[in-house]
RNA sequence: GGGCGAUUGGCGCAGUGGCUAGCGCACCGGCUUUACACGCCGUUGGUCGGGGGUUCGAAUCCCUCAUCGCCCACCA
């Protein structure tokens, strides 16, 4: 640090230190390395889509991953933080179809056929695929890239289909026609948890059906969806509904088509509810869940009048074939109005299920479909409950608790492309399921390829050599923590859980940290659409990565969705500098670094700051127990800032600008310490600037080389002081009472001036009249704080009227001036003062005359209390001696 | 329809029965004080969403209402 700027320029810095982190291996973790003295720690990154970019939920996401690796390096464990990327089925493949349809390459994809339209998928991913990784070493995350992997690597896809084989031996896999949510624009199944229900103003159209064995009887119907008339095989009734449990067993007639009106059968289903619309429901078993299941129970057929695409079919009649879904409701209760049949139609919000990426409305269709049991629910169920893993926020394990609770079996294939293929192959009626193709010709494999997250919930563990036993598996299975959003709480976390369970015997990881949402500083999502998204490169460019961390993480509390303002960067920005400029005047002092501390020689202030110090290890050690990161930016911040900055660097000046080798080279290696211990502190935070100015400082001196040097990223996290430590340089309670006194006096003393109306900078002359024995350490530190030209010990000082005084416990200060004092605002300010004062001793008056109070409040209550009125009294006293002074000047 | 969360000075938050309700930002006033104007110093500002209850004592526990947000749910 020969010639340091005066303000920290983050860039260089940044690119510098990761390079050397990578080249010196401190990110790689080493299974052999793991020991009883020196435990595993790791954490499997949730992948990031390969084709995508940073944005700020990955900056949320990765920062906390990136402090938990790095304080649990600095705890002297062997740290495996797993990265790697995600396929992304559906989306990576759309990204591409629609790049290809634009550039004119193909029209639909089944003109390019899959073998060509995977080679372009795989062109895109290896262009666009290494983007978020080189992003993510930007922002400082200290993985370990030499065991980078993609959801589509070949070992990879080798764990996925092991094991569906293994599900599929064990019978919890299977094929069949069943209802699934079908996405017409991606053509393609889903799973429940990818359709998101959105609220629609839509209209409820009531008709009418004539009852054949009971001529001029009617029945009125509402519904949402009369194209799908055509489809109805049944009309059901409540059992229970008076007004026509006797039309049950009887028929009624479907208008539509027109050309095929048939006869429907009247069924009693206690699903239906009596109250809503006419009491009576069309039932189209091959287009709605529910009426599926009415129509298993009723005995009925399904008929499809929807093709895959969203359009009619010839079923669905003249009327109505060829049109899409949309078009053709709107045929259906014109040619119903025109058939005399429809009643009134109101308008009405339900709520409508949407595909999840293509965002159009899911048609539930009957289609051939693979669907998984859920392995190992009990177990996984059970081991959040009884805290056999926790969930940061706890909350959180209540709704998985209650999904788990109510698991349907999930729909794992997809009609797409890009994604792992199913093993099963066919030939004719045979059906073979294996990692290979089976012997002889003919065989055809399934077309389909497995759900997203059907590959996700291996991760834990087929990143980790799975199903070798590989030593990797062997140290760091289960992993230590989760860090990911809620939103994927069912998608991914819970079906780790039960994968970890069914494949490992054991759970993936000990805990999960939910992060919150991000959002702008309005409380709005952020979106592309709103531009209220930053792009965290650019702030990095700006701020520095390490004020892009610390602003996040301030600004970031648990539970709690995130309320992101460029401002918190920009204070993240102000912090280094300040970090890098108390170690510039450290720096400018010379001396020797880290030099022995000579108990004897130590200041109230040196005390002071090591007690601080002490607090301050305890609240971040703490905090990052609980996973309260805002906790430990917040305690850090005020440590270093308010008590170190502010008061301690401030109070050092006394003895670095006086004329005390002794004293001044004793005062360094306090600075040292606290400094060597303040910088490992912040280290996770701030992992550039912290190995910056540990190397300056020259910190790093003392630390063994077993690994990448001196870094600060092994140095050992700092450990609350023993008993002993706090004995040998006696830090003992006492230096609080000493020191918050005397600060309370400076501040009162700088008070004066504004007073008086002086400049900070005009040196002027104050007299103390100490209230016990003064040290003169302590008058050459309050003159020092004061900016005062003398401050003379008067044990006997009478002010003269008129002087503005200012007291704490450590005495009283006066301002010997003439006419610069606003007498009259200065006996308002003190006049203030005294109301709160008499207020606070009435309060107190009034509670120990409450004969309840004092019998039954706990003693030290009562003890304080009657302190607090001592003081609340003596203090009335002082100000009321203030405004006699004041009197008559 | 169920469940969860939030409601504390202008903004964002801390504070789960007991000292004077804290912090950051913003605001206001003053400072080119030799680490830092990405700074320093000093102020101002809150009857803790409303109501009720328990208690010697409530921001904190209970009940209730209100507003906002999220999740779950097959009323067509």
């Amino acid at each position: 640090m020969a010639e340091i700027p005066k303000a920290y320029e983050p860039q260089a810095v940044e690119d510098k230190w990761y390079s050397f982190w990578e080249e010196n291996d401190c990110f790689t973790a080493d299974p052999e390395r793991v020991s009883e003295q020196r435990p595993a720690y790791s954490i499997v990154i949730p992948p990031p889509n390969v084709t995508g970019v940073l944005h700020m939920g990955h900056v949320l996401n990765n920062t906390i991953q990136d402090l938990l690796a790095r304080k649990a390096r600095m705890d002297g464990k062997e740290v495996l933080w797993l990265p790697g990327t995600d396929h992304a089925g559906i989306a990576t493949q759309s990204v591409v179809e629609r790049k290809l349809i634009k550039e004119g390459v193909m029209r639909h994809r089944d003109e390019l056929g899959r073998d060509a339209l995977l080679e372009h998928i795989w062109e895109w991913k290896e262009k666009h695929g290494g983007i978020i990784i080189e992003q993510l070493k930007k922002l400082g995350a200290s993985c370990d890239w030499s065991r980078l992997r993609f959801t589509m690597d070949e070992e990879y896809t080798k764990c996925v289909q092991r094991v569906f084989v293994d599900l599929y031996e064990k019978g919890l896999i299977y094929r069949g026609k069943r209802m699934v949510n079908w996405c017409p624009k991606s053509l393609t199944a889903l799973s429940d948890e990818e359709v998101i229900m959105k609220e629609q103003n839509s209209q409820l159209f009531y008709f009418k059906v004539q009852v054949v064995e009971e001529p001029g009887t009617w029945l009125e119907i509402a519904t949402t969806r009369p194209e799908t008339i055509p489809g109805d095989t049944a009309i059901a009734v409540n059992p229970k509904d008076p007004r026509y449990g006797k039309l049950i067993g009887k028929h009624a007639v479907r208008p539509l088509p027109v050309e095929n009106q048939a006869h429907l059968p009247i069924v009693a289903d206690d699903h239906i509810d009596i109250e809503f619309g006419t009491g009576v429901l069309k039932v189209t078993p091959a287009h709605d869940k529910a009426d599926f299941e009415i129509g298993q129970r009723a005995g009925v057929e399904a008929i499809e009048v929807i093709t895959a695409d969203g359009k009619m079919n010839e079923l669905a009649g003249a009327d109505l074939a060829g049109l899409d879904r949309f078009e053709a409701r709107k045929a259906a209760a014109a040619k119903l109005e025109e058939m005399g049949a429809l009643l009134k139609t109101e308008d009405y919000k339900n709520n409508v299920g949407f595909s999840e990426r293509a965002d159009v409305p899911i048609e539930p269709r009957l289609s051939e479909q693979w669907f998984l049991k859920y392995p190992s629910q009990q177990q996984s169920r059970d081991c959040v409950a009884n805290g056999d893993m926790k969930f940061y926020p706890e909350r959180w394990s209540k709704t998985y608790d209650y999904w788990m609770g109510g698991l349907q079996d999930w729909c794992i294939s997809r009609q797409l492309w890009w994604g792992h293929r199913i093993p099963v192959w066919y030939r004719g009626e045979e059906i073979h399921c294996g990692l290979e193709a089976p012997e002889g010709e003919g065989w055809e494999q399934d077309p389909d390829v497995l759900d997203t997250w059907c590959r996700s919930w291996l991760w834990p563990f087929a990143t980790m050599g799975w199903p070798e036993e590989t030593n990797t598996l062997k140290k760091f299975y289960p992993t230590t923590d989760l860090v990911t959003g809620p939103d994927i709480i069912f998608f991914w976390v819970a079906r780790m859980i039960m994968a970890g369970y069914e494949w490992r015997g054991d759970l993936p990881f000990r805990n999960v940290y939910f992060t919150g949402i991000i959002r702008d500083k309005k409380g709005r999502k952020m979106s592309k659409s709103l531009g209220n998204s930053p792009d965290p490169l650019e702030l990095i460019g700006q701020y520095g990565a390490d004020a892009l961390r610390f602003g996040t993480m301030r600004s970031a509390p648990q539970g709690l969705d995130v309320l992101f303002d460029e401002k918190d960067v920009e204070l993240g920005r102000n912090f280094c500098n300040k970090l890098w400029n108390a170690c510039r005047f450290r720096q400018m002092q010379g001396g020797e670094t880290e030099g022995e501390i000579n108990p004897a020689l130590l200041t109230s202030d040196d005390k002071w700051i090591l007690r601080r110090l002490d607090q301050a290890i305890r609240e971040v050690t703490a905090a990052f127990e609980a996973y309260r990161f805002t906790d430990a930016t917040g305690a850090l911040y005020r440590f270093f800032w308010s008590e170190f900055c502010d008061w301690y660097v401030e109070s050092c000046k006394a003895t670095f600008f006086g004329n005390d080798p002794a004293r001044k080279a004793n005062v360094l290696a306090v600075f040292d310490f606290v400094m060597g211990h303040t910088l490992r502190l912040f280290h996770p935070f701030l992992p550039f600037i912290t190995e910056e100015l540990w190397y300056g400082l020259g910190y790093s001196q003392d630390m063994p080389d077993d690994q990448g040097g001196k870094t600060i990223m092994t140095a050992h996290w700092p450990k609350a002081f023993e008993d002993d430590f706090r004995e040998h340089y006696a830090l003992d309670d006492s230096i609080d009472d000493l020191v918050d006194a005397k600060h309370e006096l400076v501040t009162a003393g700088r008070n004066l001036r504004a007073i008086g109306n002086i400049p900070y900078a005009k040196k002027i002359d104050y007299i103390i009249k100490p209230a016990g024995q003064l040290d003169p350490y302590e008058v050459e530190v309050i003159k020092s704080l004061l900016n005062a030209e003398s401050l003379t010990a008067d044990v006997d000082h009478a002010p003269r009227k008129g002087t503005p005084t200012a007291r704490s416990a450590f005495g009283e200060l006066y301002l010997p001036l003439d006419g610069l004092v606003d007498v009259e605002a200065e006996k308002g300010r003190i006049g203030k003062q005294l109301d709160k004062i008499e207020k606070e001793i009435a309060k107190y008056e009034g509670k120990l005359e409450n004969k309840d109070y004092v019998e039954k409040v706990p003693p030290h209550v009562l003890e304080d209390a009657k302190t607090r009125l001592a003081d609340c009294r003596e203090k009335r006293g002082q100000l009321q001696q203030a405004l006699d002074y004041l009197a008559g000047a």
